[in-house]
RNA sequence: GGACCGGUAGUUCAGUUGGUUAGAAUGCCGCCCUGUCACGGCGGAGGUCGCGGGUUCGAGUCCCGUCCGGUCCGCCA
């Protein structure tokens, strides 16, 4: 504990550091009311700063000018007086030894009635909460989550540092690019009809630092994206951007891995002494049915249609996919319990059109929701290929590919969730690599990058950007970092070569004058000695919540935005008067 | 672009089949209280039931619309 220089008219001390070795020292202290308890003609007030909460004594009998009942919640007071040993010690407070007889006392500031109480268990709902987001800042866990945010972002740095990666600063006006996420667009008087753009992410500007000889960039930079939102996703949020030459994918793997560690050491006092799990993309899909497995739990997916095809039982038979996990101990399911878990994967952000289940009875027999069709003996081999043991409950989804791939993958994680496997204070993380380098959009009739435009193919499959039969085949040098089931970061290794770099614009369907026009600057620096390079960017406001044990990343934002992408405490985005209107020619 | 949930006292919520004067807890105000730390006791004030329309003898309750908040799908290179 570093004890915060601030001697001065204010305070001697913080709220949070007096302890008994201070009995009989005369201290000032600054701070806000958080309680007043009155007894008669003494008073207890536990006085707050962000350092912690100090009680205050107030005893009108042995000095009549200390009118307590001036104090009200939330006031900011100075008092003087002398650190004395409680008679009564509170034993969940750092300070609980100790009091202060208060001598003398002035009010700084009275406050208004709070429209929430200031505690750890607030009775204020979240519109309230955000709208008077300074006060909910005043709470305990959400200064905690800020500590851990903090402590977060200075271990990162701390790890870069030591690496030889230098922070530079890159701009937040720039041009708006067609790939990707939707711009935020900002106008400006000095160009009427022209536009500047927020960043998505400084992708182009790390790559041409690397071009520039700027070898080992980092940034912890806000981004950028109009898209909608989430719990876990806010309009403007926070990246630790990182690129570096000279390496190859291994390189690059095993210094993130090395910084994500430390970051554990450092603020969670968590140590990772085994490297990380690493996945490929194709395996991901396959027996998670996503590209961003949780692997605290086991439940994996098993494609048995060609087990179960052809027995008459056409929901089967005619499903592009039939996939299955088995559900540990869940055997003795009642037919309420199967009716509620059937409806569940029907409801619309699902969309299966049913759920088979067979129960493995502990006994050793067998119970499925479609015996018409299928003897014991069938499910005794479906439980052996799935490794399915007596009291489990296998499930069954069949239907179209992807549909059915990503409703099983979500069952997978609710039944993780139900039987209490995915326990927050656990930690899995697992490189996902070898993703595909396109995907095929079929709205937009085009292939687009599954990461960015200026991730580089596998070498080996660099001969085959020439034939677009072979697009949906190319893997890239493209991995991600995921996190107890949510990506905290991903990378690639770029294109550096521009005769490459074009190739990839026309697989997109770019005209190589509209690539020239948009990302002429970055196909001009590829004519200048661009080094082989690659980076990542992780997720800041994720993994600050993913540590802190919480879904939502909006209590490790200080002024976050709503899902709607307001923010309530300043009432933004809101219209300009006519003369700003005017001026930008809009 | 779409689906679902919610909106009642400062706050968090309850409010049955549509039926008298809309309740609880907490907070707030007043009085009492010398060891509390979720202090306690007594008393009091506090409501455009989000908004608009409709059905009805009668609407917090039912219907339609709308606004706001939340969660999710699509979207998020």
């Amino acid at each position: 504990y570093l004890r915060p220089e601030i001697y001065n008219m204010y305070r001697s001390h913080t709220c949070g550091e007096l302890r008994s070795e201070q009995i009989g020292l005369p201290v000032t202290l600054s701070g806000w009311v958080k309680t007043v308890r009155k007894f008669g003609s003494i008073t207890f007030v536990d006085l707050r700063d962000r350092f912690g909460i100090t009680q205050l004594y107030f005893n009108e009998d042995m000095n009549p000018q200390l009118e307590s009942r001036a104090l009200g919640r939330e006031f900011v007071v100075q008092i003087k007086g002398i650190v004395a040993e409680r008679s009564n010690k509170n034993p969940q407070l750092p300070t609980g030894d100790i009091e202060i007889l208060v001598q003398e006392y002035s009010i700084l500031n009275e406050s208004a009635v709070p429209p929430f109480t200031i505690e750890d268990q607030t009775d204020g709902g979240d519109e309230l909460r955000m709208k008077y987001r300074f006060l909910d800042l005043r709470r305990d866990a959400i200064r905690k989550n800020l500590e851990l945010r903090y402590r977060i972002g200075r271990a990162a740095r701390n790890y870069l540092d030591t690496h030889q990666f230098m922070e530079v600063e890159t701009p937040m006006l720039i041009k708006s690019t067609p790939e990707g996420a939707r711009d935020f667009v900002v106008p400006s008087r000095m160009h009427e009809q022209q536009f500047y753009a927020l960043p998505q992410s400084p992708q182009l500007f790390k790559q041409l630092l690397m071009v520039a000889g700027y070898d080992r960039y980092y940034q912890i930079v806000k981004c950028f994206r109009d898209e909608d939102l989430r719990a876990d996703r806010q309009p403007e949020f926070t990246q630790i951007d990182c690129e570096m030459s000279f390496v190859e994918q291994e390189d690059i793997l095993q210094m993130f891995e090395g910084m994500t560690k430390a970051i554990f050491r450092d603020v969670k006092d968590i140590e990772f002494t085994e490297a990380f799990p690493r996945m490929s993309w194709a395996d991901a899909m396959e027996h998670y049915g996503n590209d961003k497995p949780d692997i605290r739990f086991g439940m994996t997916l098993n494609n048995i249609g060609s087990a179960l095809k052809g027995n008459q039982f056409t929901v089967f038979d005619d499903a592009e996919l039939v996939v299955a996990i088995a559900a540990p101990g869940c055997s003795e399911y009642t037919r309420k319990q199967l009716d509620e878990l059937t409806e569940w994967v029907k409801r619309p952000q699902i969309g299966m059109k049913g759920l088979v289940y067979v129960k493995c009875n502990a006994d050793g027999s067998f119970k499925s929701s479609v015996d018409k069709f299928y003897s014991e003996e069938k499910w005794r081999e479906v439980a052996a290929k799935m490794d399915a043991k007596p009291g489990d409950l296998i499930c069954i989804l069949a239907g179209p590919e992807a549909l059915t791939r990503k409703a099983i993958s979500e069952l997978r994680l609710e039944m993780g969730e139900r039987l209490g496997l995915r326990n927050p204070a656990v930690f899995a993380p697992l490189w996902v690599y070898d993703f595909p380098l396109f995907e095929f959009d079929a709205e937009a009739d085009r292939f687009i990058a599954c990461h960015h435009p200026f991730t580089s193919p596998k070498p080996e499959h660099i001969a085959w950007m020439d034939d677009r039969s072979k697009y949906l085949d190319i893997k890239a040098n493209a991995y991600d970092l995921v996190l107890n089931g949510t990506e905290i970061g991903g990378g690639s290794i770029r294109i550096f070569n521009k005769s490459l770099q074009e190739k990839m614009f026309d697989a997109l369907g770019f005209s190589r004058e509209e690539a020239h026009h948009k990302f002429g600057f970055l196909l001009s620096a590829f004519e200048y000695g661009t080094p082989p390079h690659g980076g990542i960017a992780l997720g800041f406001d994720r993994l600050c919540a993913l540590l802190g044990g919480s879904e939502s990343i909006r209590d490790f934002i200080a002024f976050p935005k709503n899902n709607a992408g307001r923010d309530m405490m300043l009432d933004a985005p809101g219209p300009i008067d006519d003369k700003q209107r005017k001026e930008l020619g809009l």
